[in-house]
RNA sequence: GGCGUGGUAGCUCAGUCGGUUAGAGCGUCGGAUUCAUAACCCGGAGGUCGGGGGUUCAAUUCCCCCCCACGCUACCA
């Protein structure tokens, strides 16, 4: 047993977004860990499943459809056949890949929710939200565009301005609009359900920051403390959208449950669909439950998942959540809408055969601790200066001496030196710290265990230098030989979570087969006689053209986003002179400034306006200060409806030039013009 | 703005419950060697442990302030 008390394990990964392909921050951060993990287990016979699958709802995807002219379905279907050939092509050993389209996940989502509701674990509540009286649907924030009270884009969403990274309110938009219909929405009531999660906020406290003080890593506790002392809010689960699972309750048509809501659950239709014996895995408490994530994803699995879990009763916990931070790719943050990424799919064709490759790279330089950069030359010096340098010419250099001096059978050992036996001592120790890293979930640690036992090997070699004794000593060659040919044994078992395709391949060429992580430390693997396989070499180095087609890749993408980048706004459509004869537009002077506290971007400053005195806030902080805007002589848009801003109230607005970057400068009356001064 | 995590050699990271010369891998420089994919093996150089204060006989390690990166979150007429 590798844990004790516990006599299975349930382990999932975070289940991807099916609206693009998987990237390597993906497989960074998620699904390489959990899938080293995973073997590690398997190789114990420990009774595991590894869970994983597509998460398919949720409003992007609905977006996605629209803008193409499809269906959900077939946005769905594209992606979660080609993200589930990608892994299995690279090896993430998933017991079930699955999709939360299926027809199970929909009755396990809808079970799980009607007994909440049944039990009364969930609050409703009536609140306003856009409808579209000509389709005759209410409209998720996703659904609404109109333009940013912020940066003045004009296609921001109800939820976010894609521009200045802003996240709205759909009743925050100016000339908020159907995307579905172009139709301006208007609000109306409707009814949702919440899971209260204040009140799961004692047992959070005492489960996590009590229970979990030592295990978890430390971004996982502290962003779960700081949730927790801030105070839980109940959390919608439910939304007015006809994608998703639908809410199971008469009389609520066009609902479905919350994408968050119903994701999670999935692991457990996962489960479902893998095998009827699914409940011992969920429901019985010597079960480890551990899931994979990103750091992003650490309040659903850590707080709202468990609430969930805890409502409904009958479920295990997770034991833990191990959280990687995030894979930078060339020193800039891997994104999916400016295609900054290194997509599996791509990296499978380019680079055929050489998945151990990536996922040695991305172990090694994994994300455990914070933020990593995955960069091209890195990749490229990793596998020629490690993989091919230590651990494939280690390989190599036995099998060609083997082959050489005794056409590939084992020989039998001689007499064992001092240096043989505390060699033989030292292999030993291989297989129980490289166990220890990986329970802790220590992989970067574990790896570079592994790779020290290969570089026990070429010392050993070298040290003993067989190629200079061949015709004086046979016997200790041999002897040499047969400890050197065992060490590549080992590294076959010890290096299979992490390199499993190259595992097979010495596998192979030693012509043995495969053996549980309880044999790791034998030693004597091959025995005197046996004849070994073909030898090829494990790994091959990459040459610097095939670096180059990679970053130059990588390079035109960058050109096509900076050229694509900062458009000025386009012209708006004519006016006649009465409408801007309505906008009464005034030189002011401003007495005083002051920031408004508790916000980055808020300055409240006092302005006379010649006819009036009066209070005005201003999104200007974050290029202006205080003290260099008080009596400065401005223009203002002096007869705008007042609008309260963080409880102040805000009497018409300031006129500022905005450069496409979102910079703003103020417009400004050349000398002479004085207070109240109109502008036509 | 609030909260969280991180900021240690050129790069990627360990580590320090405060205490002799701060470690590893890769890179770099030099040596040795030739079984091996010019690989392996040995050795050297390289760090005022983000910055500034404080506590202490002693701080990279504890406390305070600040800066930077990333995440969550608020706000931006």
């Amino acid at each position: 047993m590798i844990h004790p008390g516990f006599k299975r394990y349930t382990v999932t990964s975070a289940l991807p977004y099916a609206n693009g392909p998987i990237h390597i921050g993906h497989l960074a951060g998620v699904y390489v860990p959990a899938d080293i993990y995973v073997r590690f287990l398997r190789m114990n016979r420990e009774d595991v499943i590894f869970i994983g699958g597509s998460d398919e709802h949720g409003v992007p995807i609905t977006i996605k459809a629209l803008q193409q002219g499809v269906s959900p379905q077939v946005i769905v279907d594209r992606y979660h056949e080609m993200i589930k050939k990608s892994f299995r092509d690279f090896g993430i050993s998933f017991d079930i890949y699955s999709r939360t389209s299926n027809k199970i996940h929909h009755e396990t989502a809808s079970a799980f929710f009607r007994k909440l509701y049944d039990e009364g674990k969930f609050i409703d509540k009536v609140t306003q939200q856009f409808y579209d009286e000509k389709l005759g649907q209410f409209l998720a924030d996703r659904y609404i565009t109109g333009t940013c009270p912020h940066c003045g884009y004009d296609k921001a969403y109800g939820d976010q301005c894609e521009k200045c990274g802003t996240s709205l309110n759909a009743t925050d938009l100016i000339n908020p609009v159907s995307v579905l219909s172009g139709n301006v929405p208007v609000l109306r009531d409707t009814r949702h359900w919440f899971l209260p999660l204040n009140e799961y906020e004692p047992w959070l406290r005492e489960w996590i920051l009590e229970g979990h003080k030592d295990d978890w890593k430390p971004n996982v506790y502290g962003q779960c403390k700081s949730w927790i002392d801030l105070g839980l809010q109940p959390r919608a689960v439910t939304r007015d959208l006809d994608w998703g699972v639908k809410v199971p309750i008469e009389g609520t048509e066009g609902k479905v449950l919350y994408v968050w809501f119903d994701a999670p659950i999935g692991y457990i239709s996962a489960t479902r669909e893998l095998t009827p014996d699914w409940e011992k895995y969920w429901k019985d408490p010597e079960t480890k439950l551990v899931h994979f994530i990103g750091k992003d994803n650490i309040v659903f699995h850590c707080i709202i998942f468990p609430a969930m879990l805890k409502a409904e009763g009958t479920y295990i916990l997770p034991d833990n959540v191990p959280a990687n931070e995030f894979m930078n790719l060339e020193g800039d943050k891997i994104s999916t809408s400016r295609n900054w990424a290194v997509w599996l799919h791509e990296y499978l064709e380019s680079f055929p055969g050489k998945q151990d490759v990536l996922r040695y790279v991305l172990t090694a330089n994994g994300p455990e601790t914070k933020d990593n950069d995955f960069t091209w030359k890195d990749f490229q010096a990793k596998n020629n200066n490690e993989l091919v340098a230590i651990l494939g010419n280690f390989v190599n250099r036995t099998l060609v001496l083997t082959a050489k001096y005794y056409n590939g059978a084992v020989p039998e050992p001689g007499d064992l030196n001092a240096r043989d036996k505390e060699t033989l001592e030292e292999m030993k120790k291989f297989p129980g710290r490289i166990a220890g890293s990986l329970q802790v979930y220590r992989f970067r640690e574990a790896l570079a265990e592994m790779m020290n036992l290969a570089r026990l090997g070429n010392k050993y070699l070298t040290d003993n230098e067989p190629w200079k004794l061949a015709e004086t000593d046979p016997k200790r060659v041999a002897t040499i030989m047969n400890i050197s040919l065992q060490i590549c044994a080992q590294l076959s078992i010890v290096g299979e979570p992490f390199l499993p395709f190259s595992s097979e391949k010495i596998r192979r060429m030693l012509n043995i087969p495969s053996s549980v992580w309880a044999d790791a430390d034998k030693l004597d693997w091959l025995k005197p006689g046996h004849q070994t396989g073909k030898s090829e070499l494990l790994f091959e180095k990459i040459d610097d053209a095939a670096i180059e087609i990679q970053v130059r890749k990588l390079l035109d993408t960058k050109k096509i986003n900076e050229a694509m980048q900062a458009p000025l706004k386009p012209a708006k459509p004519l006016i006649g002179y009465e409408d801007f004869d309505k906008i009464d537009i005034r030189v002011a002077t401003i007495l005083e400034a002051e920031k408004v506290p508790k916000t980055s971007k808020l300055m409240k400053l006092k302005v006379d306006t010649g006819l009036d005195q009066r209070t005005l806030v201003a999104g200007i902080a974050e290029y202006y200060q205080p003290e260099e805007v008080v009596g400065r002589k401005i223009c203002i848009l002096a007869n705008l409806q007042s609008r309260k801003l963080k409880g102040i109230e805000s009497q018409g607005m300031i006129l500022m030039a905005e450069n496409p970057d979102g910079k703003l400068f103020f417009v400004l009356p050349s000398e002479g013009a004085g207070n109240g001064a109109d502008i036509k």
